[in-house]
This record gives structure tokens, sequence and C-alpha cells, in this order.
DNA sequence: GTCTATATTGAGATAGAC
DNA sequence: GTCTATCTCAATATAGAC
């Protein structure tokens, strides 16, 4: 039992650490996580969790690398837009949702810690990717006030920081025993929408 | 120079103390702040602090306990809503945006441990505050609904949810160098409350 | 690969002089 | 009231056996 066998049994043994890290951090946030408690989850000890990441930071790097280029993956649908900017708009949205609510651990952490561990250097690439996406959003809002589909009285940037509170917000209260995303996201534009759309 | 001037000179101390405090710790995060922090902030030095707190989570407390204080003040007023549901409400975002604003470092506090620190035992009077306040909100939507003043087919705790998520958004990237508030909240409602109200 | 045992560090808190 | 010096403890990380 001593030799390694190749890769994939190594890969699934990360993946149960990262899986037991990402649920502990978003629940009860990075710092007030021990190493310990996250080896008990996984079922070895804390030591071993060594060999498989150099720091404890190396997990949440790990993790939060993973969940930006999923993100980035999900966005770039976007890039290439044919359809009006309405339905655009309504497609962007459904796909921040769906992000968040399909890694509800990772957006988790990423929104608690966006303001604070994130802000540092050696995550610049944090902030750099939520940029991006934010661009995306500009775009879609501006072509969309341009046609005449989308009210002009709004500065974008404002919109879109209020689409994303909203959107933020529910990933936050989100309980998949009680609501799902259709039900969320259609409910979600009949709040947002009217006030969104020119008369 | 050795004698206490009676109690005003103590609690000036402690009044520097508390305001180095929240802005590190909404800056920073509560456990990323070391009292040696907070005492470089005062000048003095970090066992010093001990003389005015027996511990750290007694600074955190006394802060939030303040802020809770002043935000059930705040909201006393919509108690006695003689008006219509819409002013009310209007007037009851208004009271949300400028309690935040004006204590923006307690806010962040607030907002930032809420899922996690604030909701154990001991600090139960902050989830219970804000329950408080959710009621006051849903009374009011309520109403406005049974008056047909606003839109009834959306469950006023989700209506209640999307208004605070975009309040605590705004709060949270709005800069006072840059925004004012009437300018926040009139946008806030071209946003909003076209979604809201009855056609 | 995982364990036991331990080194190391950082932060909250205390004691007692001044 | 504030300082200096120090205690204590918890948590990350390491070393070496198995």
């Amino acid at each position: 039992m001593a030799e390694a066998t190749d890769a994939p049994q190594r890969d699934r043994r990360r993946a149960e650490i990262l899986a037991a890290a990402g649920r502990l951090f978003a629940e009860r946030g990075i710092r007030e996580t021990t190493v310990r408690q996250i080896a008990d989850q996984v079922g070895v000890m804390s030591g071993s969790l060594y060999y498989y990441f150099a720091t404890k930071q190396e997990i949440v790097h790990a993790l939060m690398r993973a969940y930006v280029e999923d993100l980035v993956d999900r966005y770039c649908i976007h890039l290439s837009g044919e359809a009006d900017a309405r339905s655009q708009l309504q497609r962007l949205v459904k796909t921040s949702l769906e992000a968040m609510l399909e890694h509800p651990h990772e957006n988790a952490i990423l929104q608690h810690e966006l303001g604070r561990m994130f802000r540092t250097e050696e995550f610049a690439y944090l902030p750099g990717a939520v940029a991006q996406i934010e661009e995306i959003y500009l775009a879609v809002i501006r072509e969309g006030v341009k046609e005449g589909d989308i009210r002009s009285d709004i500065e974008p940037r404002f919109m879109f920081r209020t689409i994303m509170d909203v959107v933020k917000g529910a990933a936050y209260w989100y309980d998949p025993d009680v609501h799902d995303v259709e039900q969320v996201t259609s409910t979600w534009w009949k709040v947002l929408g009217r006030g969104v759309y020119s008369p």
C-alpha cells in the first residue's frame, strides 16, 4: 500500500479535502476553520493534509482558482451576444444565479472575503475576474440603452451594482430545500425587470 | 496625572478605543485585528486596553450594543405610521440607509459577522433586532398590499429581502466622497419603486 | 500515504512596577 | 492610568517512524 496508484487516487483525496474545506470555510469562515477540523471531516490526522497541500492558504487558492475558472467559462458564452439586450441581460442574471447556486460554498467564501483577505496582492486574480464580469454586464446594459430597450436615466454602473446586490443577496438566503432557481429568477424579474426596463 | 478626573475622562478614552476598534474591525475583520493594532491606533500599549475592557470580545459587544440601540431608536418612529404604505415604505428605506451610512463601520461589522460569529448565543440580541426590523417592514408591506398600494403578486418576505439586499449593497459600495444620500435614495427608487408598486 | 510527536509562532490576557 | 514583561494557549506547520 506504500506506492502511489497513479494520479487519480491522489486527485480523489485532494477533492475530498477541498470539499470538506469548502464546506467549513463557507460555514464558519477561513480564519475560524482549523486544519484539524478539515482533517476530522476527511477522516485523517491534520499532518496528513500537508502531503497534499503545502499550506492552508494553498487550499484556499485551489478552491478559489477552480471557481474563478468556472465563472470565466460560464460568462464567456455571453461575449458573442446576438440577441436583444433584454434577453441578454436576463440570461446574464440567470448565469450569475446558477453559478452562485451550483457552487454555494465557493460563492459564500468569495463574497465574504472579497473586501478583506482577497483584497491582498496574492489574490489579485479574484477582483480581476469580478471586474471582467462587470464589463460584460456593462456592455449589455449600454447596448440596451442605445437600442432603447433599457432605461437611460440610470447610470449603467449603478444599475449593474443594484442587479448584483439583488443576485448576491438571493444567493445568500436561497435555500435549496425551499426554493428553486426558476421560481427565484422569475419572482426576481417581477421586482427588478419592471424597474429596469423602459416603460 | 495619577488620579482619575471623574467619569468623563475615562469615557473619552473608552470612546477613542471603540472608534479605533470599529474602524479596524470593519476594515480588516474582527479576527484579523489584534489588540496591539487597536492600541497602536489609540497611542497606548496593548496592556492598557484591559483597564477599560476585560476582553477583546467586550469591545465588540460595546460597539454592537450601542449600534443596535441606535437602530431600535430609529425604527421606533415607524411604529405609529399614519401615512399611506408607499410613503411609509419609502421612509423606512431612508431610515435603513441613513443608519447604515451614519455608522458605516458598525454596519460593515454587523453585515460581515451576522452569519458567523454573531450567530452564537452570546450575540443573540443582534439577529433579534434584525428580526424586529423585518417585522416592521412586513407590517408596512402587508398594509400596502391590503390598500392596493403595493403589488400583491410578490410574497412580502421576498419583497423585504430584496429591498434589504439592495440597501445593504448600496451601503457597501457607497462612497461619501462621490455619492450623497439623497442621490442614492432617489436613483434607488427609480429602480426599485416601479417594480414594487402596483401598475 | 498516514501517523505521532513536536517545533514555532502569534495573539489574548495578566501581574506588578511606576 | 499606563507601561514592561511575561504567561498561556491555540493553531499552523514540520520531522521522522511506520
